[in-house]
DNA sequence: AGGGTTGATGAACGTTTTTGCAGGAATACT
DNA sequence: AGTATTCCTGCAAAAACGTTCATCAACCCT
């Protein structure tokens, strides 16, 4: 087998699997573990690859993970415009806290007039800038690793409440197992929310769909709305309309 | 499994979902704890995550914002600097918003161990950054003004609570006139909270010292203790001293 | 044809990286 | 306070690495 060709064998395997072992490698095309590393060590010099401990990665599979600080930041800010067309002047509204609300916070338009309620402190601290906006803050202790309310006062507080609609940043999605979340305390507040609103609104970066976490929240009929950055037509949402949440 | 591709999945399953520990990631991949540990370590060197007690977090929730430019702000350190000694473990401590308030939040040492209460969002902010202090947020309508909760909803809570010393940044104090302000809501709040705390101390600047505003909080003798960055022996104080005020 | 050159390959060997494990220390939880 | 995790340090084994050298084939030049 010639080097060239090699190489171009090595490339359609990594661009194919994203991954390659030199020890796979070598054992495909028999010939020595040195070579299979010389070639890696040329394909990594002209920049096709990557090469690390044991193997080389894709590039197109390594590209852009941190961008604004803030993960997946330009998604989320399309997950926000779509969100915003579904409130209207007037509204109660009940939002959670994440990454992703607070990109809602910032794409509210500057006329609307409305009442929000919410436990983060970033989202608060977001929506207080809007001129017309009202913010009620539910109160009791604060979680430090989420920076929202939780406790069996802030459950009262939200159990009082009744609002047009709630929005929810979402920590997993799945089809079967629904809505799921990792903190014990801040499944007991999103549960209270969803409880509190006569709609339900998700919103995620589409690359949580199908995941799960340790603690549910609710099945997925407590949904009304999901809210993605992808096209609601995608094959992937088959099953979520089919448990009729509308995808947005 | 490769290295690299073993931090990207801790990586993204961060940033996925915010939070991700140890022993889940070492059953996922299948790898011992001290491998994750090592990973986890180095991305935290890197700064991609933030690293805590058996697992991290994501950093793109943790943002401390700049308070430089404030006015007076040395003055306000130094503030800070003497209401902390004031301060001990396991207190409950009330306090209200300002930038003062803001600076003793931030000059608060990092081993105490304390339950602040407050109504405040930018102080909040703050003190959920430091490990030891748990922190209850007193809900209800957020004022866009000071950013702090008002109405009656705040104020019954405020009055349940029996705290340790409170710590009010104050706007305006005068010998004759006690202390003033000129915000009817926050002047509720603040009546409230010198009620609920045993023992009551007003940070401000000298510069404030006899001024006075429209609304009036309390007289010169619900004040126990009063903080400046003067020295308490200036001639200013006498008036204060005289009427019980200790000051610092 | 013969000798020299070049490039590719495999083998050898010492070095570095990675990983798991053991113990004791540190930390969190109750 | 006491227990249970979790963390850290050092260590050792295995894997992977890079460097060097020898071999071999192809190629070039007289």
């Amino acid at each position: 087998m010639l080097k060239k060709e090699r190489q171009e064998f090595i490339l359609r395997e990594i661009n194919l699997h994203n991954k390659v072992l030199t020890s796979d490698l070598c054992e495909a095309i028999n010939v020595s573990e040195d070579t299979i590393r010389r070639d890696l060590s040329e394909l990594a010099e002209t920049g096709d690859i990557i090469k690390v401990h044991g193997g080389a990665l894709s590039k197109s599979f390594h590209v852009s993970f941190q961008t604004n600080g803030v993960y997946s930041h330009d998604n989320k800010k399309m997950i926000a415009q779509k969100a915003v067309r579904l409130i209207r002047d007037g509204m109660f509204i009940l939002t959670t806290g994440g990454t992703t609300i607070l990109e809602l916070a910032k794409a509210l338009p500057q006329h609307l007039r409305a009442t929000f309620f919410t436990g983060s402190l970033p989202a608060a601290m977001e929506y207080i800038q809007h001129p017309n906006i009202e913010v009620i803050f539910i109160g009791d202790r604060i979680s430090k690793n989420s920076k929202i309310t939780v406790g069996g006062d802030a459950i009262t507080k939200i159990k009082q409440i009744n609002a047009d609609i709630c929005f929810l940043g979402i920590n997993a999605i799945d089809a079967e197992h629904g809505l799921t979340d990792n903190d014990w305390d801040v499944v007991q507040v999103k549960k209270a929310m969803i409880q509190s609103s006569k709609k339900v609104v998700a919103l995620t970066i589409a690359e949580k769909i199908n995941t799960q976490q340790k603690l549910k929240i609710g099945d997925l009929d407590v949904l009304d709305i999901m809210i993605t950055e992808s096209d609601p037509g995608e094959k992937i949402f088959d099953a979520y309309k089919e448990k009729g949440v509308e995808i947005l």
